[in-house]
DNA sequence: CTGAAAGCGCTTACAG
DNA sequence: CTGAAAGCGCTTACAG
């Protein structure tokens, strides 16, 4: 996009407010950035002679440029910002982000994402930041990258996860396991699967836990691992569950695949989902068909935000602490920044939230 | 903060990857700006070069500096940014704000505000954005201050009102009027209210609707005009309506209000909030003292952030289009960019939404 | 199609 | 306590 700069009343400068004065520009910048350097009252003279030029002080981009930092750090999301925004986990994340921002005084610069094909990287390549955060992004976007090219600070969050980069997220396939033994332990049999992207290519694919495609997200596949692993160790066969994408980490996209799960034969009669998000859906889907919840269908999600605990019935679910994560993150690229040692990988703690849309299953 | 920038293993630059190849700096310059101002096989022996050497591509603080824009907008929020990612409006907000700035290939810079006493208007100075965002900010913030004074296109949200600026909002008095108009017209003759800060000064006061201060944040004054006048109209003095300010826009904040509204005599028989957040800690305090809504207490909100369609009863409130604002605002700080005409100042429609948290009197 | 020159607005040793 | 000089990394007319 094309801006016009102003012609007419140029802006002043900091050599405007010294000629003005009859200083060097020195002494002006000298006035801003370093009090003790000159006396009080050339001091006063110099921020009088500012105001009265309108002078808002210091550039921040040629300050910026002259002293090596940005001050603000930037956040690349899988999708357009819009959505991020949308979605309850990547907000709790933000919020903890904010705080770790907020303590080092860095503004948080959010970049626009997009669908894979219209992503471009010049976004990142154009972002005045010092460092970036990579909020859960596949394991060959071009946007992680153009940040990798950047050469400055980065951190990771849950994906890709990239041999030697700072990192922070949890064990998704024990995690997984988890919900899918609880399931297991309550006599489900028949079970189906509601996910996330795996391969990043359209039209999703339909699939079952047995097979092991080299999903292009990491999270996705590591929880696929961990639902599977479950099963098989209470003698279900992966094999047998079918595995529905959702091209979106959305709920309407969740009802849709739940729909189509629940129309197969024979029904499942209960159904892991790797959202919350996508959970919400499937409980949507299984009102629209008439099947409560939980006595003719189970559900169990994924992330435990504040809203799971306010549907009909409350959502069983695995906890992660999204919020601690956003605020690690920050700090670990904070301390990058700082130049500390690099930051080791940091696992956060799960755990199951049993609520009351997961029960025994009766029909067998 | 201080960082320490790596002086080991230099970054490359254009002048670098110029002297490598024994052309000027223009020419490296032009391959990645101006593709067709020179031959092709010269770009990629550029390109090829460059990326040998790491060169990650023109650094976008000097480019920024030389061409004289940022790339991003920035935004202003009255609080502690973890605060903004807490408020579901302002999260709707930030929503619609985004769209515009994907449009527009911009990135959102959000800027850390701060608790009154501590706000840092350096963080506003050294922001390297375009333009600023100001949302729902009170009438004499430093920090809007701040952002006049560099000098770059802005628009306000909601407050402050200032003359000349593009603005857009909503007309808080007549929602307000609405709100109050609805219980009274339900037959409520003895009130509440739960404000947010009206005078930006602690300890809180706490006043009636009478009273006409001059308060520091322009909606909040609107709003208790717009209550005070819909109940004037029916016979109910505005001075026998105590108000109870909140320090901060949360649930606990709200729960807190009411309840000692609520130990009042005579108990007020119905509450008007000044926020959706506000109402629901109304709601957590009438289920406390066992008054159930809407029998003993009805109870109105302000915003309708999706919440409140979920709540036990479901919230009654003032619908506001929070994603829309974003948009227009985003798109109107992207014209002035452009610098098209300043755009004119929008105010959005508003509505009652009667759900169930409000009901006809009873007791009298 | 390519390059020399000027300059965006500032900061930082350093010399006085 | 103050100033002259160099330079951060780039882009843009302009001349050839």
């Amino acid at each position: 996009m094309d801006f016009n700069p102003k012609p007419s009343e140029r802006r002043a400068t900091l050599k405007g407010v010294a000629a003005e004065l009859g200083v060097s520009p020195a002494t002006v910048s000298n006035a801003y950035n370093r009090p003790d350097q000159l006396s009080p009252a050339l001091r006063e003279r110099v921020l009088e002679a500012a105001k009265r030029l309108g002078y808002p002080g210091p550039d921040p981009m040629a300050r910026g440029l002259r002293r090596g930092r940005a001050g603000a750090i930037g956040v690349l999301y899988e999708d357009r910002l819009s959505f991020a925004f949308a979605d309850p986990a990547e907000v709790l994340f933000l919020r903890g982000l904010s705080v770790a921002t907020e303590e080092a005084g860095l503004g948080l610069l959010l970049l626009s994402g997009a669908p894979r094909e219209e992503r471009d990287p010049a976004v990142v390549g154009n972002a005045v930041v010092d460092g970036f955060v990579v909020y859960s992004m596949s394991d060959d976007d071009p946007l992680v990258q153009a940040a990798l090219e950047r050469r400055v600070p980065i951190v990771i969050v849950d994906q890709p996860r990239i041999e030697g980069l700072p990192f922070v997220g949890i064990d998704d396939e024990a995690a997984a396991r988890a919900a899918a033994g609880h399931l297991v332990s309550l006599g489900h049999e028949r079970l189906g699967v509601v996910a996330f992207e795996i391969l990043a290519k359209t039209p999703k694919a339909v699939m079952d836990l047995g097979q092991h495609p080299s999903a292009t997200f990491r999270v996705s596949r590591a929880r696929l691992r961990g639902y599977a692993a479950a099963l098989e160790e209470a003698g279900v066969s992966p094999s047998e569950v079918p595995v529905h994408e959702c091209a979106e980490n959305t709920r309407e996209e969740g009802r849709r695949a739940a729909r189509e799960l629940l129309s197969g034969e024979p029904r499942p009669t209960a159904i892991m989902a790797l959202s919350d998000q996508l959970a919400f859906g499937v409980l949507d889907a299984a009102k629209e068909m008439e099947l409560s919840v939980p006595e003719d269908l189970s559900v169990i999600g994924f992330d435990d935000v504040p809203e799971a605990a306010q549907t009909t019935p409350p959502l069983t679910t695995i906890n992660q602490p999204h919020v601690e994560k956003g605020l690690r993150a920050g700090r670990m690229l904070i301390a990058q920044l700082r130049e500390e040692k690099p930051p080791e990988p940091e696992i956060l703690p799960t755990g199951l939230v049993v609520r009351g849309s997961a029960t025994r299953a009766t029909d067998h």
